[in-house]
DNA sequence: ATCGCATCGTGCGTATACACACGATGTGAC
DNA sequence: GTCACATCGTGTGTATACGCACGATGCGAT
């Protein structure tokens, strides 16, 4: 078989090269590379419960709600009640959240292109597809315990 | 222009489910998935500077003492002083370090599997490529800043 | 209506990731 | 020999990532 060991490796290399590139990139403006990720998200579908918003992230519902209070000390996004679910509470980008993420849009469009350019044109779909479908495959069962082939022995 | 913005976030999720995913197999054992790496990376290297290890994996120099002060208390890893460097420390796993290794290494082995799956074999090799130069060109940039020769090894 | 159970947000604990500053040691220029 | 400067590990602070447990609320079956 091929070298499936350094598939891991290269997925996390890349990814933490993008991950520090990109807070390197965003200080000047006051957040993080996640918190970019996470108004990203708002842009393309406000009033989203934490919940939703974490699922679509995809984050963990603890983790986004620290992030949560962090932007809103920045007054880049706010949360207001559920109309109807009276437990939820939902979230959107403020005025200035708008404006900051154009920002930081802008700012990060260098790192984007880099990261594009190092694939062949006709390269890019699939390999997104694939991204995609690893980041599927993994998280679709719930942990197989179906899963026999760890035979194990100690 | 195709999506290039989707590229970062395909990449993040893959990384982020790899990683949960990781994490939940290795609990059984009491290491996480990034003290899986380490230990990994020491066991293709052994008595590595902390620096070198950082450098290798790759990871923060702080990270990843933090990581050894949990490893060492855990009886995987031990550091002794470099024969001719004082201010340095060498790093190398003990034996309980290596059996526990093995363990982890077979207890991954569906993980891989399941994301060599989401490629086509034939493209695996390619894309393992792209993620590495993705990887090169987003961290050369940094090299030309602080800039000082680390000119080959290995 | 009520009860059992799922789902929401919250709070806590642990481990990473990284920046930054510090003291100690190595190294090269003079 | 000295001194300026780079490099090593360490320590601190902030932000994520996630699991787990909790109280409050919603909802379906009875």
């Amino acid at each position: 078989m091929a070298d499936n060991s350094k598939l891991p490796l290269a997925l996390r290399s890349a990814y933490l090269a993008m991950h520090r590139k990109s807070d390197a990139q965003f200080a000047p403006y006051g957040v993080t590379a996640d918190q970019f990720v996470l108004l990203a998200t708002l842009s393309r579908g406000d009033a989203l419960t934490q919940r939703e918003l974490a699922r679509r992230m995809p984050s963990d519902p603890s983790t986004v709600r620290a992030m949560l209070v962090l932007l809103e000390k920045q007054g880049l996004v706010e949360r207001d009640v559920h109309p109807s679910d009276s437990r939820a509470r939902t979230v959107g980008l403020t005025a200035a959240g708008k404006r900051k993420f154009r920002q930081l849009w802008n700012a990060s469009e260098s790192i984007r292109t880099k990261m594009f350019e190092a694939i062949q044109p006709d390269d890019a779909v699939e390999f997104i597809r694939i991204l995609t479908r690893i980041a599927e495959s993994l998280n679709d069962e719930i942990l197989s315990e179906s899963n026999r082939t760890q035979a194990n022995q100690v």
